[in-house]
Formats: structure tokens, sequence, C-alpha cells
DNA sequence: TCAACAGTTGAACAACCGTTCAACCGAAAG
DNA sequence: CTTTCGGTTGAACGGTTGTTCAACTGTTGA
């Protein structure tokens, strides 16, 4: 979503309902919170992503491993894992040359099995 | 992800944990899945429509005051929400000249707020 | 000390995605 | 019938994003 900034231009409609716009207006979410939303569900939205999440569940894997079970080169899955590890998604653990990673809790086990149940209604 | 095929090229790392590796390919969920998981993720992995989620969270609304309420264009707003109705996120109701939009089902409003528990950790 | 290897990183490229713009559709009011 | 207006749609543009490639870091073992 944009910035709204003075210049964006609104809705030109004319029979408003006003009331409930207001009424909806209060009930929203700050903004702020709307975008760490968004950003949280933008990092799950990715197959990748989401394949190594199934992999380090349960088991902690190592970078060569979780690429070879993927079938895909170990820098894509090293850009990812940046990306997991920035949101505190996954923990890692470096043991000699090797560095094993897993979930970092259980809250996106949680979610992600929510809405397995979605998927499969 | 990539489309896995013959040319894919794989991790060159020679000390695999093979046992590891096979044990978690079994536990892995099938290809599909993954993709159907991370595609309902990318919908809501848009401020704009988890936005409109939480507009039509209850009482149902027009998409003009939807526009009204972000400080959207029409245009923008039903471009997406199209997208939530082609995922059956939402449903629709025509009155006259407006068309009302809600919620489809409870699952996402669930899935949402344990985001947002998630989000507040 | 140095070669080998697991892992990381930055740049580059291609594919994807959200908003804008303009045109269009269809229901309601005159 | 014609106009008006809420809503939809397709093309186009600009920004974002995931993978590739090549270079690099740091640890291990010879």
């Amino acid at each position: 979503m944009k910035h709204l900034d003075k210049n964006t231009p609104l809705c030109e409609c004319e029979e408003l309902h006003t009331d409930i716009i207001e009424k909806k207006r209060e009930e929203m979410p700050e903004q702020n919170v709307l975008y760490d939303l968004s950003d949280f569900f933008k990092i799950l939205g990715d197959s990748t992503r989401v394949s190594i999440l199934f992999a380090i569940d349960g088991e902690p894997m190592c970078v060569c491993d979780i690429a070879n079970l993927l079938g895909m080169t170990k820098s894509a899955v090293s850009h990812q894992l940046k990306i997991l590890r920035q949101s505190d998604l996954v923990t890692y653990r470096k043991s000699g040359k090797n560095v094993f990673y897993t979930l970092a809790d259980d809250h996106v086990r949680d979610i992600i099995e929510k809405a397995l149940e979605h998927i499969k209604e």
C-alpha cells in the first residue's frame, strides 16, 4: 500500500456511508501494525522459505543438507536463510565448518498448521 | 522456488548427512502443498489486502467506502478485491449500484489473529 | 602454512506485482 | 432512451524480489 500523502487521489464517490466509514476507522489497527502483519506474511509467501521452515522443523539441518533436500544451490538457500534470520524465524548454531539452522519458536509452526487446515477446507 | 528440472544445479557439498536428508524428505509435505501454502501467505503479504480484510470484517462494506477508508482509488481497491475473491477469502453481495464485500469465513480471521500475537512477542 | 570446503555476500538480471490510467459495463434515476 | 455513477478490467509503468554468478570469509585438516 502506497504511503498516504496530501496528493493521494481519493475515491470520487458521492454517496458515502460516512457513519460506517468512521466506525471502521476507529476499529482498524494502526498503520504500522498492518505493515508489520503483511511483512510477516510476506516472509511466508515464498515456497522456498516455507520449504526451509518445514525442513528445519524438529531436527536442525546445515545449509548444505537443506540445499540438497530442496534441490537448490547453497547460495540461494543462504540468501533465504538470511531473510528468515532477520525476521527471527530461525536460529542457528555453528559447528566446525557447518551451520545448523532450526526454528526459532513454535508460533510459526502453529500459524502454518492453521493455514494448512484452511487450505484443505 | 524454481521448478526442479534435470538441469537444476545441486549443492556441490561432499560430506552430506544423507540419513538426515532422507528422513526429512519423507516428512516433507508434497510440492503442491508447499506451493498452495506459500500462495496463501502471498495473498496476505500485502498491506492493502490485509487492510481490506480488517475493514470488511464484521460489517460488510462497498468498494467506494473501502476506498475512502484506506485513502485509495476505487480501481486499486477493486483490483485487490478481485485477488481476494479468486482466493475465496471474501464474498460479495450486489445491492443496486453497490457491491458489498465481507469475509468469506472465520479461518482467515483466526490466522491473522495468531500472526498478530506472534508480532507482539 | 596452505589447500579444501561450508557458508556468506553483493551485483546483476529476469520475473513478478501493485498502482495508475483510461476505457468499459450495468443498474438506477430522470 | 439517455445520463449518471459505482464498480470492473486490461495495459503499462515502476518498484520489488528471488536466483545466479563470482568473489570472499573462516574453519578444518594435511
